[in-house]
DNA sequence: CTCCTTCCATACGCCTCCGTATGGAGGATG
DNA sequence: CATCCTCCATACGGAGGCGTATGGAAGGAG
């Protein structure tokens, strides 16, 4: 919020792109606005214009930029571990934690969970949930579980990641904290990753 | 959307809250908007600041209508079967199911979800979801799970139930349709509902 | 030094929504 | 029949957001 006082070049489409996912994590869709964004960024709609053709080309690129970098990171945590079991678990693990970030990571899903229907939401958040849903099933297939119930787990795992991360934004309250959460997750994820034979 | 045609006489209190209540469902909080509400009620903002203060008051009287037809919901399904095994797959196998429900149920779940951090909104959610997943542990330990256990157990299946939600509504493509939705569902149940000696 | 390109501020019109003011139709009541 | 109370339509002012028009500063090219 607080970070316009160094520079005082010109500013680049990447500054706007930037203070426009700030803004969705921290307020939404809605919270892409052009003015509030010009006033934050200490200039006008005049440079915006001149960057963007309109907001929906912002929000376009806001969009992209997220995908792009959630990708990356996904990717990064993906092969840390040799085995399957352990590699399924750090993963869990990291995303199931990783939701207290109130601004870089996990409050974009939410937001754009929020406002799914979006003529250019819905595309970029079903691209990034079946990348994730297929990797997660590909997982439990090297677990040893058939392809159907494979993507069984993986549905189920993802709707916890999904609902854990509503329920950690909307009503913390509820939720544990500290070492209880961490302890929480732990079993959480027992359950999650537990094969019956 | 259409049923304005019979009645001609005057607009009760009662007529804006449901109103409010199906925009809430269909658009979210947003759409709670006095013009538009009074547009497609065939009437005019004169008649909803004679019944309503302004337009906070409109959607606290639609948030505590749905806390209040939530809970009989929740209540009415509750005690149908003797045993606490059958009672808790019921339960759930309702509530996964019932996300369906593109106006009545699932989707105010979601609009408030989506807009949990407004002041009037929280507050009731808060409330319903420490009702629900009161009501969740206490099956869980009636099943026999220590009362920590229990509670792990009740965020689990209740994140996943917010999340099936989600994914059900944000990209439905990803999730099974028809007969293998509800063996998807059973599955579903069966993980969350095994107890490891 | 001049000109042209890049980048942006200012100012405008438009739309949508909120909330208020005011007056009026129509049934109830005496 | 006159009056009052209920319910609502019309009209207004204001705030905030989008997009456009226009002019101007600032630096490189010639």
């Amino acid at each position: 919020m607080a970070m316009a006082a160094g520079k005082r070049e010109s500013l680049s489409a990447n500054d706007w792109t930037a203070a426009a996912l700030d803004a969705l994590a921290r307020g939404g869709l809605g919270a892409i606005a052009v003015e509030p964004l010009a006033k934050a960024l200490g200039a006008t709609k005049g440079s915006f214009y001149w960057h963007f053709a309109d907001r929906n080309a912002l929000i376009a690129a806001a969009l992209e930029r997220w995908e792009q970098r959630d990708t990356e990171r996904v990717i990064a945590t993906t092969d840390q571990a040799p085995e399957v079991a352990t590699r399924l678990r750090n993963l869990l693990r990291l995303v199931f934690t990783a939701v207290l970030g109130d601004t870089g990571t996990g409050s974009v899903e939410l937001a754009l969970q929020a406002t799914a229907t979006h003529p250019l939401v819905a595309p970029t958040l079903a691209r990034v949930t079946e990348r994730r849903l297929d990797y997660l099933t590909s997982l439990f297939t090297e677990l040893g579980l058939s392809r159907a119930r494979a993507r069984d787990r993986g549905l189920l795992a993802y709707a916890a990641f999904l609902g854990h991360a509503q329920l950690m934004h909307s009503t913390p309250a509820l939720v544990p904290t500290g070492r209880a959460l961490s302890g929480h997750i732990d079993r959480l994820i027992e359950t999650l990753t537990t094969i019956e034979d």
